[in-house]
DNA sequence: AAGATTTCTCTACAAATGTAGAGATTGCAA
DNA sequence: TTGCAATCTCTACATTTGTAGAGAAATCTT
């Protein structure tokens, strides 16, 4: 079975979320991209990449002299990793205080909030039926 | 100002829960009560806790041959930090995702939605108020 | 006071992470 | 075919994190 959850450094977010945007992508796609925000150079990105592939976060392909890059893991994954690390570490693995501190963390308009009432509701569904 | 944001590794994680716990307290205190869990020796323990004193995460103060440490942080700092981690890097700062997905990631009771619903009246309020 | 016990200090080292330069290759353009 | 441009490879180094041993210092016990 895959990995069941992956953490991202920050840097490796920054990475993973540009290729998510342009794969498949060589790496000096990447570093252009990011260079305005991030000033990396084309070397520092490179090596952050193909630690990524050993890892298994990414995945590289050689054309000639052109390495293609794609993610191994999606946005959910990945969040979801994210998530359980927090849960498990912040919060002992409570839920409903993880999303309390959300609630209380953020500025959500009323309109946000109405939104989640009604993810709330679409869950209790759910939950009911299965 | 104090630093807005922490940010814990994981043996801080572990370290941090138990000096909320315990403190003040002795480092071989700390070391005893998280043995049987982690198996980490005195001297890891002890040299966690220093880098934190160095971070500002815990205060020691040495009262003769003892060291006595403090939480420099409170649970709800920490737990906010992780958050915005969280937020930050994998939500690109979008509350609302970040809430759903928590929804999906995990088994919540009907009691437990309710809850959460009750919470989102109440914040709702609050809004409005002020 | 001497030995046993507790706690501390200092040092060390491997792995992971952030960051990047130098020089080799490859491919395209004249 | 020669040279410029793009891309790659390899190596390096500082910092942070995880982990811990060895021996010094303080304290307690008899």
């Amino acid at each position: 079975m895959p990995k069941q959850t992956v953490e991202l450094t920050e840097a490796e977010w920054t990475i993973i979320k540009a290729v998510w945007q342009h794969e498949p992508c060589a790496a000096p796609t990447i570093q252009e991209k990011l260079h305005r925000r991030t000033e990396w150079t084309y070397s520092t990105v490179r090596t952050i990449m193909d630690r990524m592939v050993a890892k298994g976060l990414l995945t590289a392909e050689k054309i000639r002299n052109l390495t293609l890059y794609r993610s191994a893991v999606t946005r959910q994954q990945a969040q979801r990793g994210e998530l359980l690390y927090a849960l498990k570490n912040a919060f002992n693995g409570a839920l409903t205080p993880m999303v309390q501190s959300l609630l209380e963390t953020g500025d959500l308009s009323a309109e946000e909030l109405t939104e989640l009432e009604s993810l709330i509701k679409q869950k209790k569904k759910k939950t009911g039926k299965k």
